[in-house]
DNA sequence: CCGCCGTTGTGATTTGCGTCACAGGACGCC
DNA sequence: GGCGTCCTGTGACGCAAATCACAACGGCGG
């Protein structure tokens, strides 16, 4: 087993709880597997045996519909697990999951996880806590799309998303959000257009800046009272 | 312990797995709680440090606005059990419970649970799969609810919640909904005003008829094709 | 018996949003 | 250079749905 790789393992939370020994029998069972950038991990409705490991890059979780539009569940970084959910109910691909950037994966089997579960219970600790994230993220965006409007819902997201500045340690620069109009309306269960609209006339009121594909928060304290449903 | 309280544990999926051992050692451990109809039970944001089964009634688990709209999240019969989120992550409540009608509910605390998951990794993967169940539902919901529009969701909530025709044996009458038109309305994100227009447009169109606070489900056919989002 | 409250039934008005239809710019590839 | 593709930016149009505003009905408690 690579160094880095023990190493990766031990930022990733389920298994941080597992010693030495116990870690080594699980991988000793996995499997790594690589996807280009773009291509398809799995399919909504796939038969789903496994569950995933990010090692390297970036997965995308979302949920497809027949026509184009998609919701983005999740952008998981290396440490993060995902497919948890058809291996632990044995029934078909819950989402869809893609790789966003070129990835390594570490994939484990139904056969190998479950009886290894048994043996670990403070493993399944760990994982029902991540199931419980999971619904209360899917439960909040629920009550965010049924009740608040565009604005209130893209100013959450993009607070969410900002990066810091990328010269941040001089205190210059303002934090910043990378990701396409399509994509912010993906997140927020939205249209491209509504959301250019939105962005432009945040951009004529001085609160954001759109510049070379970056959008550029100028004051967060605006952005901050757009999303809190209570005020505006 | 009532022997009709271990027959209805017995009904109660999470601990069916359970041998009569074990489960006089959660039940000795558990505690009695009533409800009377309309009490809440707990709210949103409370601490929570124990997750409750229904042993008679129904409770309803529902997402509260600042408003007065809610998202109804599940009504839950004798047998289920509910709460389990705060409990398994130490969290705050993530949903409201409140007592649909008179309730009896068995009360299991975090300082006596997690210790039995410990030691019962089959009780641990039930309640992975319980879990597991929620995120399909909530996530099910959220496409509805972003992608759908209110005669598709309606159909789909009333097929669902149609119960069988009271004289069912002899072959006569139609399956019905009991729901009030606000209900409807809190389950599929709508208001009660325009559930009430579409149900009163499929009532003239021959598909249900409202009598005496019922909807009677004249055409299920007709329904099912208007709850199927590829079709209409 | 009367008032209160929850439910149903409808109309008018406004608005958020989906859809269609473009135009222009950046970038990579043949 | 020319062409496809992905992004941004905008206008117009129409519909779904939120909101407000009533009226009628029925049950229940004082």
């Amino acid at each position: 087993m690579a160094p880095e790789e023990s190493r990766i393992l031990d930022r990733c939370l389920l298994f941080r709880v597992l010693d030495e020994r116990s870690r080594s029998e699980l991988l000793a069972r996995a499997r790594r597997s690589s996807f280009a950038a773009g291509l398809p991990i799995f399919h909504l409705g796939d038969p789903g045996q496994s569950m995933m490991a990010v090692l390297t890059g970036t997965v995308r979780v979302s949920l497809p519909t027949l026509k184009g539009r998609t919701i983005v569940l999740a952008d998981l970084p290396a440490g993060e697990v995902f497919g948890e959910v058809a291996l632990l109910d044995g029934k078909e691909r819950s989402a869809d999951a893609t790789a966003l950037t070129n990835c390594e994966l570490l994939v484990l089997e139904r056969r190998d996880v479950l009886p290894f579960l048994e043996r670990h219970p403070a493993v399944c600790l760990k994982l029902m806590e991540l199931l419980c994230a999971r619904l209360r993220l899917s439960d909040d965006r629920m009550v965010d799309i049924t009740f608040f409007e565009l604005p209130v819902r893209l100013a959450k997201t993009l607070l969410r998303r900002a990066k810091a500045p990328a010269r941040a340690l001089e205190g210059i620069g303002h934090p910043r959000v990378s990701d396409s109009q399509s994509e912010l309306a993906n997140m927020i269960g939205n249209t491209r257009e509504n959301v250019n609209r939105c962005l432009r006339d945040w951009q004529r009121r001085g609160i954001l800046d759109l510049q070379d594909g970056w959008i550029v928060i100028l004051h967060r304290e605006a952005l901050e009272i757009l999303a809190d449903p209570a005020a505006s």
